[in-house]
DNA sequence: ATTGACCTTAAAGCGTGGTTCAACGTTAGC
DNA sequence: GCTAACGTTGAACCACGCTTTAAGGTCAAT
């Protein structure tokens, strides 16, 4: 398979294939005599690894010491933890964002919450002033 | 008050303020007539509301086209709306994050299932096909 | 034989959010 | 008056994940 199928299959760019094999990330690839680059049709799965790994939040460095490059030689306790520790890391970004969203209800409704009789540029130092009170 | 003043009351590197400077965020500054930076109280308000925001996930570019020159001087509609906004932002990505752990669990759960009389290889083959047909 | 689609490379550029460096001026304390 | 600590600037550099550009080689159809 050349680059453009390849490209087409995954629905990546070519230039975005290159890259990856660049920075050693794919190396399912061989060379025809033209010296076009050739891909066995594992290549595909092995991208397609790359994109999940890459929307579950691994880092493409991650992905490499992770993705063999002989698909079928895993190094299983290494992916065990990796997977377990980027499930902790989710949970941790799943925290840090619930907080993240009720600092920003709470902003919303203390900007509502204003007094009639005050005016904006005091409700403003006010809202400012109670964000900064807020932990973390 | 000076910079390196301002950096420990913020707890930010003095760079980090001027560069904030630098790209239009932070305008509460003025100059001594020996060229120092001079800041008013609340430039360390408009400081915490820059982490705070950030924080809750907003880019530089956001906040400055929220956060006014003068604190003052708010732009009502497009600060709701932007909060609005963010708070739908942080629940996409909730979404989104919840929908990776649950796929990373589901890996787990995969490898872990592999049958005793299975080669790794072949697990390995059947977990890649598993996750390249879940869903986005 | 020519055209156009496809392939190759190295190198540069981009956006985000900064830090670090070098060279130099100012100020405060002794 | 000296020295250390602080301030100034512009420019370069970093990481990450790519895309773009330029200059060229190859291939398939007409």
């Amino acid at each position: 398979m050349k680059i453009g199928e390849l490209a087409k299959r995954t629905g990546l760019a070519a230039s975005k294939i290159r890259f990856y094999e660049d920075i050693g990330l794919l190396k399912l690839v061989q060379r025809k005599a033209n010296g076009y680059r050739s891909y066995p049709p594992e290549a595909e799965l092995a991208l397609n690894l790359i994109v999940k790994g890459q929307q579950a939040g691994f880092s493409l460095d991650e992905l490499q010491k992770l993705v063999p490059a002989n698909l079928d030689d895993w190094r299983h306790d290494a992916l065990l933890s990796a997977l377990k520790g980027k499930i902790a890391d989710i949970d941790a970004l799943q925290q840090k964002l619930a907080h993240s969203k009720q600092q920003l209800l709470g902003v919303l409704a203390e900007i509502e919450a204003k007094p009639d009789d005050m005016a904006c540029a005091d409700n403003a130092r006010r809202v400012i002033a109670q964000i900064s009170t807020e932990k973390k």
